[in-house]
DNA sequence: GAAATATGATTAACATGTTAAATGAAATCG
DNA sequence: CGATTTCATTTAACATGTTAATCATATTTC
């Protein structure tokens, strides 16, 4: 119920020939996963630029929010609440350490983990972004609408935690595809 | 209303003192930025695993995609449709095409443009992928509830369209903070 | 129509995403 | 307790995101 048509044009001239769609399927352009990339991005869109006159990324920002909510935490962790993977939080905290933004020392129990806080000067750092970021917020709230915008999170939590049930199909050509 | 307590806490031993939260603004994780990264980190989670086995990346896919629904089609248009940056765009257009799953020509009209078409292997791979592409999707809303589905699509563009009319903040600093 | 300006595309440089492999330390097994 | 396995973190390698700069061609201006 999926291979429309099979139209193996052989091998022609490609842009003087039919204009119609060949492979249509469903129209890509409105797919969940690339509005839900547009939607993020408009969002970003405001706050780059205020993240970027103070010298940091969207992602050293998450970092910094995340240890600021927090006395200390553990590397596993932190890249849990900031939602990284672990070989960019290994490279960020590399670069933020060097920028005396935060601090790392070994945990006493286990000499595999690190403990990492933030330091004062990271607290200023924040104390200086957090307005603009607020108002920024504000605005998109005054915008598209506080009830909205709370429907809105909700559902987006609801489809995470339902995906969260469901299996990846990892080999789809040796499974006959249903699963449930 | 925003600088809540300002616990300048000097050179303190980060670890050792107070595990109150320090600066909690509004609860980080729960952000609309990391609702929506995370929501579709949830979506693409599923469909990563058989792009892969294919040996395409996701942005390669909506590349192709783009293209197979499309005669030939000018890059900047293409990075418009396909939602990448004319530097990604430029380096994946350079590597599809040395694997000739696309093809590219200048035009005639305008030598600084160039013209993109999938080639007759691209179209041959975009049918070798399409049903687990098309059988993970419809798991997914399924599982999500397809009116549900509509309606959470629908809220996303809703607030695309209204982001759009909000300009960006460049120097915050610089200005009164009001807008509107 | 030559100089200045604007535009389409690419390249450069640096940061992050993504998967696999390596490293070092802790836990487990025999 | 020594070998194996597991675990936390980092490093490696490659692809993309992001902004600035470059390059070639078009357009505009005088």
């Amino acid at each position: 119920m999926v291979r429309k048509n099979s139209s193996r044009t052989g091998g022609l001239e490609p842009a003087s020939d039919a204009k119609a769609r060949r492979v249509p399927m469903r129209d890509f352009a409105r797919s969940l996963p690339m509005s839900l990339l547009r939607a993020r991005e408009a969002v970003m869109r405001q706050f780059r630029p205020s993240l970027r006159s103070h010298g940091l990324t969207e992602q050293q920002w998450r970092i910094l929010r995340a240890l600021a909510a927090v006395d200390a935490i553990e590397v596993t962790e932190l890249a849990r609440m900031a939602f990284l993977l672990g070989p960019s939080l290994s490279r960020i905290l590399r670069d933020l350490e060097a920028s005396h933004l935060i601090e790392r020392k070994l945990a006493k129990a286990d000499l595999r983990r690190s403990v990492v806080s933030i330091s004062a000067k990271g607290l200023r750092l924040i104390e200086a972004v957090a307005p603009s970021s607020e108002a920024i917020y504000a605005a998109i709230t005054r915008r598209y609408g506080a009830r909205k915008l709370a429907e809105l999170q909700d559902m987006l939590h609801e489809l995470e935690r339902s995906l969260s049930e469901l299996r990846v199909a990892e080999d789809q050509s040796a499974e006959s595809g249903e699963f449930e």
